[in-house]
Formats: structure tokens, C-alpha cells, sequence
DNA sequence: CCTGATTTTGAAAACTCTTTTCAAAATTTC
DNA sequence: GAAATTTTGAAAAGAGTTTTCAAAATCAGG
């Protein structure tokens, strides 16, 4: 009873000549069970409560492997560490985050996108990928 | 014959208590030279050329207190160091990054600030500050 | 199901960028 | 000018992440 997310993982691996361990379906696991955005620090001291003799070297490198296999995807808040949320079979979105509590917010706005590519076109430039940040309170923090 | 930029420099020094140093100026002057986004790094090499004496951590000190003072503006492109850029008689604008050759362009696009503010709102979310980032190959890299 | 080549692991060290510490030097105030 | 306070440069510390290295695990091929 593999989820599609490992089997995504077993085939990048495969094809990479790589090795499935207990270690990376461990960290697998436990990063599909957290639904928000985590931080390698985070998804440590979660695999730590499974399986404790996991280092926060193999998290990283774990959490390296699932960003070239497409599983997740890396995000930078600005705040001096990387976040990791996931990708497979999510579409693309952009972040509002709360200074106050955190919390982030997902949303797609098709216009944003539209005029984005127009701003683009319009000096010459091609977008590969973007990032919109929203910093800001939440409903909740008002 | 000081620019606009010392004298809110000045006055911020002085409204905060601060003392006014050879090294801060020496800073400034430079910084405002440089049209480009700046690394302090970058900066601090910049003004090693015309200040030997002066430390990587000053350079640092003082971009923090330019941005303190709204002289400079803060920037993460998520590549591991911060850059600055002018803010003093700049208005907001967001970046296209060229992953090729690193040149930054900047934009604005009222109908996409307008929709973020929308989305925003529909989110019960108040916005207090925004990072609009494309990345991808700028015209002459193609 | 061994065996051997290759990869992965955990722990610690290294690394990068940035901030802090500390005693000496500079600035401002009276 | 002298005293109080701030700033400085150099080095150490810090935070997050990556790398190193020897031991352990994985996985082909026989």
C-alpha cells in the first residue's frame, strides 16, 4: 500500500541508480503526513519521534532528493531557512504569510499570473518560475 | 555639498543618538555609486578600495542602519546572501532575475498590485509588505 | 543467497553569510 | 579639554546547511 508519492520517489531512484533505504521512505512517510510547510529542522524532530537514530544530515539530503524528484518543493521565506512543501500532483500557487503567527495562506490569482507574463514579454525576458510573497496578519491575528 | 541621502542619514543619526563617522559616510558615498543590487560583500570590497581600514562588519552595521533609515531597501533572492538597493526617492517596484547572467530588472505593474490587494482582502489578510521575484532569462542571454 | 561494487548513513567538521564580543579609538557633550 | 557614550576592527560566535569519512546498508550478478 505504497502511496503514488513513494512510488514516484522508488522510480527517480531506480533511475538514478540510487539506493531505496529505510531511511528515505521514513523521511517520506512522515514529510506526506505534515501538511504544512516545513522546515528541515521541523521534519527532523518529527522523523526523530519515529525513528530517532535518523540524523539531520539524511533529513537535508533526503529533503534535497525529494526536490530533484519533483516531490516537494523548496521555499524561502526570507527568514533564514528553507521551507518545504508539497509538489506532487499540487498546482502551482503563490504564499501570503503572517508576521504574526506564520501562518501561510495559499492562493492562485489567473490574472496576477497573465500580467505577469505580459510585464515579462514586454522586456524581452522568459519566466522559468516566479515567487509572490504576501507578508502581512491574518484574519485570525487581527 | 552632501547629497540628499547624508542629510537623512544625518538627521537619523542625530534623532537616534547616534554619532556620525568617517566610516559611515565613507559607506554611503559609495553605496550610492553603485546603481546595481549590492551585496555587502560586494559593497565591502567596493569600499576597501577607497577605505582599506574599514571592516567587513562595519559595512554590515552600516547597510543595517541605512535600511533602518529607509536609505536602503533589503533583498532575498533566495540565493544565500541579502542584497540592497537605493530606497530614498524610489518607489516600490518588484524584480525579474536573469538566471544567466544575474542582471536584475526592475518592474511595476499597478493591475498586479491591485489584484494582490484583492486576494488579499478575500482572505481576510492585511498586507504590510510584498516580494514579487521572476526568474528566468533576461534578452540578452537568449 | 552470497559476494563485491557502490551508495548511504550518522556524527562531526566544515562552510557561508551574518552577527556579536571586546578592548581600543573616535565622537559628542558640557 | 575631559568625560560619557558610541563606534570600530578583528576575531569569535552563530545559524542553517553541506561535506567528509569510515562503517553499514543496498543491490546486481553469479
Amino acid at each position: 500500500m505504497d502511496s503514488k508519492e513513494m512510488e514516484v520517489l522508488q522510480d527517480y531512484i531506480t533511475q538514478n541508480n540510487l539506493k531505496i533505504t529505510k531511511q528515505r521512505r521514513a523521511v517520506l512517510n512522515v514529510f506526506l503526513e505534515c501538511e504544512n510547510h516545513v522546515s528541515a529542522e521541523e521534519l527532523y524532530k518529527l522523523v526523530s519521534e519515529k525513528e530517532p537514530k535518523i540524523g539531520l544530515a539524511t533529513v537535508y539530503r533526503t529533503l534535497a532528493l525529494f526536490t530533484q524528484s519533483q516531490l516537494a518543493h523548496e521555499l524561502d521565506f526570507g527568514d533564514g531557512q528553507k521551507r518545504y512543501e508539497h509538489q506532487f500532483m499540487h498546482s502551482h500557487h503563490d504564499h501570503m504569510i503572517c508576521t504574526e503567527c506564520g501562518k501561510i495562506l495559499e492562493f492562485t490569482h489567473p490574472l496576477i499570473e497573465k500580467f505577469q507574463e505580459e510585464v515579462a514579454a514586454r522586456n524581452g525576458f522568459t519566466i522559468t518560475s516566479h515567487k509572490l510573497h504576501l507578508f502581512g496578519i491574518c484574519s485570525d491575528c487581527r
